[in-house]
DNA sequence: ACTTGACCTAAAGTTAAGTTTAGCAATTAC
DNA sequence: GTAATTGCTAAACTTAACTTTAGGTCAAGT
């Protein structure tokens, strides 16, 4: 009795590698919003394939669940996205990640000057600054400072 | 009583902005090595300030108390480190940031290609390869694959 | 009709990296 | 010398992103 096109939990499962425990989870973070059929089990739509590789891409590139639940939500429900849909999204996505790669690779350049040479000595080191990098919250103030001599330490 | 150079973990603490629970709990990961004095309080040497700054900013960089601790095994125990010893670690350490660097930057470029034009046919592109951004283990195989439509889905 | 396999929910367990709490002991300050 | 601070341990709690388990229900094949 499932209407043609719908999938089922495992099918969906199958299509996109994800276990079926993941995808109820996802299911109550909000990611995906499946229909149900009169047993109460889950039916999912063909785009719902999307969604979820939209999902472990984006975590893959380091996106929490919530960042990625909020990109999702500006896609339209009541029909299936399109491709300027997901264009848009994928604007948002490049720009986050340019972000990233740029942070990282100030980072590593700093690095040079820095731990290679030795040093170490943070308060007058740029690596001192926090500029989070995807740092979860819930840790309070995380500043360094180095010691004040050259090299006694 | 405290010897000339030592310090208590209170004042590691406020040289480095670590809060102190975090330094207990980096000596039970093998961070530091603190000795302990006649009443039991951990006294710790000033080459640990550095030592704690080093594990700071290697978890800037996206790197595991795991990682870190092997890193830091290669320093000496029995003289303080000195600038050469930092500069081993520091080798290993850049070349891991560049893989790091390497691979975001590659996801991004087809990214472009791929979320950008709105396809996501995930079997078909690059993206689907989960060539490990620093993915925790403990989650099975976490493979992508999209679908077989153009764009049904 | 009946058995097997897929699904369902709710709750508990897992890992990383710490924090918080509880109940004491050692130091430091006055 | 005594109070206030700082430190100690052990154990429980926290968040994210899931997985595992337990105990039932639904659907599909024969």
């Amino acid at each position: 009795m499932r209407p043609m096109d719908a999938l089922s939990i495992g099918q969906l499962s199958a299509r996109t590698g994800i276990a079926v425990s993941a995808i109820r989870y996802y299911e109550t973070q909000g990611l995906i919003h499946p229909d149900r059929n009169a047993g109460g089990q889950r039916q999912f739509r063909r785009a719902d394939i999307r969604r979820l590789s939209f999902v472990r891409i984006a975590q893959r590139f380091g996106f929490s669940i919530d960042q990625i639940c909020e990109q999702l939500s500006t896609l339209p429900n009541a029909r299936a996205p399109n491709k300027a849909d997901w264009g848009r999204i994928a604007v948002k996505f490049r720009a986050e990640l340019d972000a990233r790669i740029e942070t990282l690779t100030e980072l590593r350049d700093n690095l040079d000057g820095c731990i290679g040479c030795g040093c170490l000595s943070l308060q007058k080191c740029k690596l001192y600054n926090p500029n989070d990098i995807a740092r979860h919250k819930g840790s309070g103030p995380r500043y360094l400072m180095g010691d004040k001599s050259e090299y006694s330490d």
